[in-house]
DNA sequence: CTTGACATTACACTCAAGTGCAAGGTCGAT
DNA sequence: ATCGACCTTGCACTTGAGTGTAATGTCAAG
């Protein structure tokens, strides 16, 4: 139940910077379990978890916001399979804007690309000109 | 040559609001021709095509950095088809690896939701489980 | 008892592309 | 002459996820 961990060996354990845990402290994500004489920070190995749990999120896409509410740490109490739903249809439809827009960036830029080196000659570069031309 | 537009009428020309025009000059992209004797802003025909080129630009991908590079802006003289084509490598590279982690977080949250949905039961949500069980 | 490694706090800064605000100046019309 | 709409400047703020810095405190080893 007490701290197990200063907060340099749960960075080391958890493979984060020890600002990065003061930064998830300050955001209300991460709490030490209490202090030591000399006011250090004591973590417990719920910590340890916790961290393995916001790497997981992210890595799929959630924000740390989203990660306060999965925990629960957001407004009170652990959140339902149909908030997390939620949550993540919201994801999925942010994601699939971005992936649309993408596609269609990478399809223009490899298209001047193309005509680029097609037309290349001195002082005058296709890409340059068209940009121009465009409204 | 001279100034045809207030900061205003080019921003209604324009469709960008005046404080991007201001932002704009600060940072060197779009300068003023010349100034009223109220000191007024007076953009040429010019700062409106500058802009359409910025926004078109900008809708395939390029930063305001890059613009400033295309528009030779930036540390003297207009780039050459090679500059130009090493931007858009730049930049297609950049997308490529975005385009790659996006359709994995996509795939990742799709097989949750499903999960989520298969196995919904109070007190027990099966990402929120899955996510902790994770290192 | 001093040295070095680690800790604390508060605060500012990063990136990108702007937005917002306050205090004041200018312009055209009434 | 005054009103309102527009303009000027400078400065701070925004988002997200941290990073950097300075001044100071603690702890274990030699």
């Amino acid at each position: 139940m007490s701290g197990r961990y200063t907060i340099s060996q749960l960075a080391h354990a958890a493979e984060v910077p020890t600002t990065t845990l003061r930064y998830y402290e300050r955001i209300g994500l991460v709490q030490p379990v209490n202090r030591s004489a000399g006011n250090y920070r004591l973590y417990g190995e719920e910590s340890l978890r916790t961290l393995q749990f916001i790497r997981a999120a992210q890595s799929i896409g959630f924000t740390l916001d989203d990660v306060k509410k999965l925990l629960g740490a957001q407004d009170g109490g652990v959140p339902s399979c149909g908030d997390v739903q939620a949550l993540i249809e919201e994801r999925l439809v942010d994601i699939g804007s971005r992936l649309r827009d993408l596609r269609h960036v990478q399809k223009v830029l490899k298209s001047s690309l193309e005509n680029c080196r097609k037309t290349e000659r001195a002082g005058c570069c296709y890409v340059v000109e068209t940009l121009r031309r465009k409204s």
